[in-house]
DNA sequence: AAGTGGTCTAGACCACTAC
DNA sequence: TAGTGGTCTAGACCACTTA
């Protein structure tokens, strides 16, 4: 009896899996994003046991491993040996060079040292909320901070966030902030950062860039633009960067490990 | 009798691997890769069947794939369902816009127009010389493209490859190439270009590029160095872009699918 | 010793492409 | 119809971590 020769037949439905998708590993993929999205697990956190897992959703221990080794690939989870599965977490020694790309112009990579300039609520302009997601005039907090390496102020970050997705940050948490910002994020409001879009090109330096990098009115700077993303593409963050190039350097994408088109 | 319950001891020797590495699926993909350094298919060519290749390598078809899953993920290899496995070619249509990362301000992607500047043999500064891979005082080739986005003139590529690479390139063959410029180092002198490192700085317009980029003398312009490897970080091209971002910008990484450190 | 992820196997069925 | 890659299974053994 019982015509099944081998394993499932794969066309039928996955009554476990919440979100549907193209194939059971995809399911999975996605039923374990909806979990973190939903905040089951936080940043950090270990998620159960791969055993658990293919039970969970129903599939076989190596259809779950190539579910998570997807989210590892886009670096969502981390797995340890003999530890368990992770939430990626921002963290100084980990992550951070992913993101911060200023680097000296011998290549000497080094940790910014930050001061916090000033914080403001404000409304959305049509261009912030578009970056932004969110409606044209919605609340949002800006700051501004200055980046020093090698003890030299090389760049300043104007960041803005929306308040509806940050309620309830305050000037003084942020600058007590024990470790980095995007960890910040995670820890305070369990928003986590997974992917990034930047866009580059020269400016000149106005009156507020001049002072604080304490270069001349009209000094060539290089603009960065970047958009911050969250789990299923949520812009969380826009933030534009203005760069002293003057010994530093930004370093660009390596063309390998990078999305097809 | 035969002690050997399941598969085959893990620890054994690979005698079909002709590199070593950590693991048999390792030991796979580094033979692959080092196939593909001595040429055994080219450019745009099918790899034998993953069942040959998995007799050839002495392994089971779900090893053999795990290491062509990180081929295809590092952009060496690309998969077509019922076809079977390629050698990544580069195409106008195909991997293009992820080395071509300049864009029109509002997002609008193009290809650009290019136009043959100048050719010339030179010998290597140690500089170049760091950046390829080769003796200081080597023989090199350098040549000018000035590429054009929407009929607007918007950079200019100053190339250097080494001639010990590139035997036999003249300016006549690069002139009257057919394709991309990726694509003719891959069919002319079977280099791919798997790869690339990128560093960006201000600069300001010297005479030549006002005069090509017809722009004033001390134009502020942004600056691409970028170094293409082909397999084993083998570097090849030495490429300085000098960009005029007015109404253009640089796509930069994404940061997800994005090496660790 | 127990539990976790890491590697590997052997084989089934599906989807697609070419002839 | 034959051949290719794509998905999935069920389970073994290895390596690592913690206790």
């Amino acid at each position: 009896m019982s015509a099944v020769k081998n394993g499932v037949t794969q066309t039928s439905a996955a009554s476990h899996a919440p979100v549907i998708g193209g194939t059971r590993y995809k399911e999975v993929k996605n039923g374990i994003l909806a979990a973190l999205s939903a905040k089951e697990w936080k940043g950090g956190e270990a998620i159960p046991s791969e055993k658990k897992l293919s039970e969970r959703f129903g599939v076989s221990i190596g259809t779950l491993r190539k579910a998570i080794d997807e989210l590892v690939a886009d670096n969502i989870l981390v797995r340890h040996q003999g530890l368990g599965t992770f939430v990626a977490q921002h963290q100084r020694d980990r992550y951070f060079f992913r993101f911060f790309r200023v680097v000296r112009q011998d290549g000497d990579k080094t940790y910014p040292t930050v001061t916090h300039m000033s914080f403001a609520r404000a409304k959305a302009s049509r261009e912030v909320a578009a970056a932004l997601g969110i409606e044209p005039g919605a609340r949002v907090f800006s700051f501004v901070n200055r980046l020093a390496l090698h003890g030299e102020t090389v760049m300043i970050d104007s960041i803005t966030v929306a308040e509806e997705r940050f309620a309830g940050l305050t000037e003084a948490a942020l600058r007590e902030r024990p470790s980095t910002l995007y960890n910040f994020y995670q820890d305070a409001f369990h928003i986590n950062v997974v992917g990034t879009e930047e866009r580059l090109r020269v400016v000149t330096a106005n009156e507020t860039d001049a002072e604080l990098l304490d270069v001349p009115q009209g000094t060539p700077l290089l603009e960065v633009r970047r958009i911050a993303y969250s789990y299923h593409q949520e812009p969380v963050e826009l933030r534009i960067s203005h760069v002293n190039t003057a010994r530093y350097e930004y370093v660009g994408p390596s063309a390998s490990h990078e999305e097809p088109i």
